[in-house]
DNA sequence: AGTGCGCGCCGTCAGATGTG
DNA sequence: CACATCTGACGGCGCGCACT
């Protein structure tokens, strides 16, 4: 990531990363600029003094030029409003915002910096921060929260996305809708027939809208299965072996995740019963896990490329920012003649 | 063809953070 | 405060590529 950046913009990548994980903000940005000469290509003791007046969101920027006659010459930026970061969360800009302007406020600071201290020490969310930024920024991407389709589907349930009727199961395999509301489990190990198992929907008429899921426990107690079924309502559970159960229910109860136990929850008394009822806790919150992963994954992608965007567009800025100097350079050389 | 390397993706764990 | 969610870290795996 951020290969070929420029300079200044790799310094200004660090410095954020100085203060938190992923961190950064345009008035900051400007306040560097005004502090730390050097960074903004002018030399120290140089004839020309700038100083990047403070512009709010939104209003133009000015930029304060001090001629060698002493004279003081307001000058219009090239960059017209301060962008908003695309990592800084609007809390953050915020606190930041206050803690710069209102330093003479004691009080106050005292508990900017409490706040910000407090701020600075949490980990970014990336869908936090992403969404913050796009209800300002409407250029910027909103992370997407889950699909429509998905709407009823407890969390960490996949939804399988395959032709109606037809789904695929995380162990490969392939489960059925028949036109008679059955539900027809077969394994591709056999030839696809064989092995074929057959479970009833009898409550496809439930009336609340949203969607199936079907839980299959099959040989192997420890093994459990959760399907989506968009478009129809009711959560089943299929457990085979000592005690072969299907369950339908709406996925409307207080239940969470979806589950529905096969067995009573007063039967869990024996050791075994226990135990399986361990491990299917277990492989349940490594589904929630693994699909929660995915999706940070998925988030901090969308992050890094927002990331990538924002130093194209410093990039740009500094470029302006530079030439903008040299064209003032230039004019206070020429009055000085 | 075999091997080593880099890269990306994934699953899992542990700890931080969010939420009711 | 308990529980749910998020995310960094770690290790494993598969794939493509260059090299021998």
């Amino acid at each position: 990531m951020l290969a070929g950046a420029g300079q200044m913009t790799m310094e200004m990548v660090e410095s954020q990363q100085d203060d938190s994980a992923g961190d950064c903000m345009p008035e900051r940005d400007a306040v560097r600029l005004q502090n730390q000469p050097g960074r903004s290509h002018i030399s120290q003791g140089s004839e020309v003094s700038v100083a990047a007046a403070s512009a709010g969101r939104g209003s133009p920027a000015l930029t304060l030029v001090q001629l060698p006659s002493g004279q003081t010459v307001h000058a219009q930026g090239v960059i017209q409003a301060t962008q908003p970061s695309v990592i800084q969360s609007q809390h953050m800009q915020a606190v930041q915002a206050a803690s710069i302007a209102d330093e003479s406020a004691e009080s106050e600071g005292i508990v900017d910096s409490q706040r910000r201290r407090e701020i600075l020490s949490r980990r970014p969310s990336y869908r936090k921060i992403l969404n913050e930024l796009s209800s300002d920024a409407p250029a910027i991407p909103k992370i997407e929260e889950e699909k429509s389709d998905d709407e009823g589907v407890p969390s960490g349930i996949p939804a399988m996305a395959m032709p109606a009727g037809l789904y695929h199961s995380n162990t490969g395999q392939y489960i059925t809708i028949t036109q008679g509301g059955a539900i027809q489990i077969s394994n591709p190990a056999s030839d696809g027939v064989h092995g074929l198992q057959t479970l009833g929907m009898t409550n496809s008429g439930a009336p609340q809208p949203g969607a199936t899921i079907v839980q299959y426990a099959e040989q192997s107690p420890h093994s459990t299965q959760q399907y989506f079924v968009p478009g129809s309502q009711g959560v089943v559970q299929a457990a085979t072996g000592d005690m072969p159960a299907y369950q339908i229910r709406t996925p409307t109860t207080t239940l969470p995740q979806g589950v529905v136990m096969a067995a009573s929850p007063g039967t869990l008394h024996s050791p075994q019963q226990l135990a399986e009822e361990a491990t299917r806790k277990r492989e349940l919150r490594l589904m929630k896990n693994r699909e929660a992963a995915k999706e940070c994954r998925r988030r901090k992608k969308e992050y890094i490329k927002c990331l990538e965007s924002r130093v194209a567009v410093l990039e740009a800025q500094n470029k302006k920012l530079i030439e903008e100097l040299e064209t003032l350079k230039d004019i206070c050389s020429s009055k000085a003649d």
